[in-house]
Order: structure tokens, then C-alpha cells, then sequence
DNA sequence: ACATATAAGATCAAAGAAAGTCAAAGATAA
DNA sequence: TTATCTTTGACTTTCTTTGATCTTATATGT
């Protein structure tokens, strides 16, 4: 069992009860004896939107990284959404997801009226053409992602 | 818990009851055992006018910082909030808006989730650094049009 | 009334405490 | 043996805590 999988395990361990769980990413590190990066390294691999964690943090005196598991019951067809999206979406495709996943009653009109929103055209106007998708696709998925949770 | 929360949360329970109380600065911190100006550290970072607080003080003798949580009609808020933010917005003021925005019961708990995702650091790390802040206060835009509408 | 003392709060910069980033070096699997 | 995954460490950014110094209001003695 290498250092990653280990820390993935503390961590899968620490979500057990509620689901979400706050590490502090240097005692963390020091307890395992290894570099803080490291902490950063599992994350950045094992808990991304497409596992379905949303991760945020916070630094400074009392800083914490909170790790929150998306629920994957009622929202597996969500789930499957965010693994499908890959790194890039063009509006269309996008606008086409939320119809479809509002058609299915899986998003509330109000929810996919935000969704919409945010990954508009005209929110993106000022980011780069040539990246205008990636970006998109990263906060499509943390929206879908926030919507099963 | 660090103290900047300790004393957050103790500013939070003195305005419970009727929106609006009157501190002593220097009672305060020698109370917590802390210097004054983390009293005013605690202000400036968590009752900002985003926050939905005003603040006043007076100084000598007898002298006090009021807070006072801010209250209006919903659709000024909501126009105040968009005047307001400019071409850029950072991560913070944008969650202070957000929160000030359900605590006043303008958003729903669940437009709130989606508009936090959007503008999370997460959403927006493909973006150049200089121009995060531009593009989060475009999406934060749309979605607080979105929520008007 | 005026000058001085005392009692607040404000400001700002430095130090401290977390977490984030990125690239290079090492291991492992195809 | 090459591509991918892991480990490490140096450096950066953000948030918090502390302390010294400044400003403003009130109180008091002459």
C-alpha cells in the first residue's frame, strides 16, 4: 500500500459518519510523516468533482481543507453527467444537458434558470475564446456537483 | 475554533436579538485576553457592508462601535448588490454577498449552493489569475439577474 | 475658557500560521 | 523503455495575531 492510498483511506474514513469531513493538512502530513504537498497530491487525484467530492479550503491560523461527498444515490444520473462532460463543453451541449437533465425532473426549473446563467455566454465573455469551454466545463461541474448534494 | 471566530460569534449573539448592539473594544478584548485591534480585524473581515452590516463608533470617553445588520426590500438589495460590484470581485466579498443574500431569505439555500459553486475558486482555476476576479463578477452577475427575474 | 490629563477607538506593519503551486526526482506499470 | 503515477521540497499566497503609534472625545483643574 503506497502513501497516497493510505491517505485516501484516513480520508475515505474520515467521511464515513456525515460525509464530510475537515483535515488539517500539516497535522495531517506531520502524523504520516510525510511533506503537506503530499496531502494535496490525493486530493488533487482521488477527490475530484468526478469522484464526486467538492473540496474548499481555507488558509491562515485555524485553516482547514473540507472535503464534502456528493450523495450518489438519487443522483447517480448526475454523477454520470459530470464524468461525461470530459474537460471541455461548448454552450450548446451544455444548454442541451440542463434541458435534458430538467425534462428528466432532476433539476428544478430554478436550478437550471442559475445553471444556465453561469455558463452563458455572456458570463464567459471576458474569458479567453480558445479557453472559454474549459472553463465552462469546470463550473458546469461543480454546479451539477453542488445540485447533489 | 480560532479566535477571530470566537469573536464573530460573539458580535453574532449580541445582535440576535434586536439587530443592533453597541461594543466596548477594549472590555472586549481583555476579556478574551487578545490585543484591541483583533477586535477591528474581526470588523473589517467579517462585518463589511457585504456582510450586511453597518458600522459606526465613536471614540474617547465613553466611547462604543455599533453594529447594526442592515435591512431593505429585496429587489433594492438585490440592484444594490449588482451596482455595486464593479468589473471584479474576489472570492470573499462574493461568499459575503452570498451569505447576506440568504440570511435576508433573498436567495433559497439552494440557489445560494449553485451561485457559491460557480464562483469558487474551483470553478475558476483554469482562468488566469489576473483576470479570476473579472470573470467571477460576470457570472455573479448573470446569476443574481437570473435570481431577480 | 483653556490647557492638560485620561479614556476610548483606529491604523498599520511585522510576525506567525496555515494552505497552495509547481517542477524535479523516483517509482511503477504497460 | 516509455508513459504515467508518486514523492519531495522550495517557494508563494492568504488569513490571523500582536504591538506600537496615532487620533479623537471627554473630564478636570486653573
Amino acid at each position: 500500500m503506497n502513501l497516497s492510498n493510505m491517505i485516501a483511506n484516513i480520508i475515505l474514513d474520515m467521511l464515513n459518519d456525515s460525509g464530510q469531513t475537515d483535515i488539517q493538512r500539516n497535522e495531517l502530513a506531520e502524523r504520516l510523516g510525510c511533506v503537506p504537498s503530499q496531502i494535496n497530491y490525493v486530493i488533487s487525484s482521488r477527490f475530484t468533482p468526478e469522484h464526486g467530492y467538492i473540496v474548499e479550503s481555507r488558509r491562515g491560523g485555524g485553516g482547514y481543507i473540507r472535503i464534502t461527498r456528493a450523495q450518489n444515490d438519487s443522483s447517480s444520473i448526475l454523477m454520470h453527467v459530470v464524468n461525461n462532460i470530459g474537460n471541455e463543453i461548448d454552450d450548446r451541449t451544455c444548454r442541451a444537458h440542463i434541458h435534458n437533465l430538467t425534462y428528466q425532473n432532476i433539476l428544478h426549473a430554478q436550478a437550471a434558470k442559475f445553471i444556465l446563467a453561469a455558463v452563458s455566454e455572456n458570463s464567459l465573455k471576458q474569458v479567453e475564446p480558445e479557453k472559454k469551454d474549459i472553463v465552462r466545463a469546470s463550473i458546469f461541474k461543480q454546479m451539477i456537483l453542488a445540485a447533489s448534494i
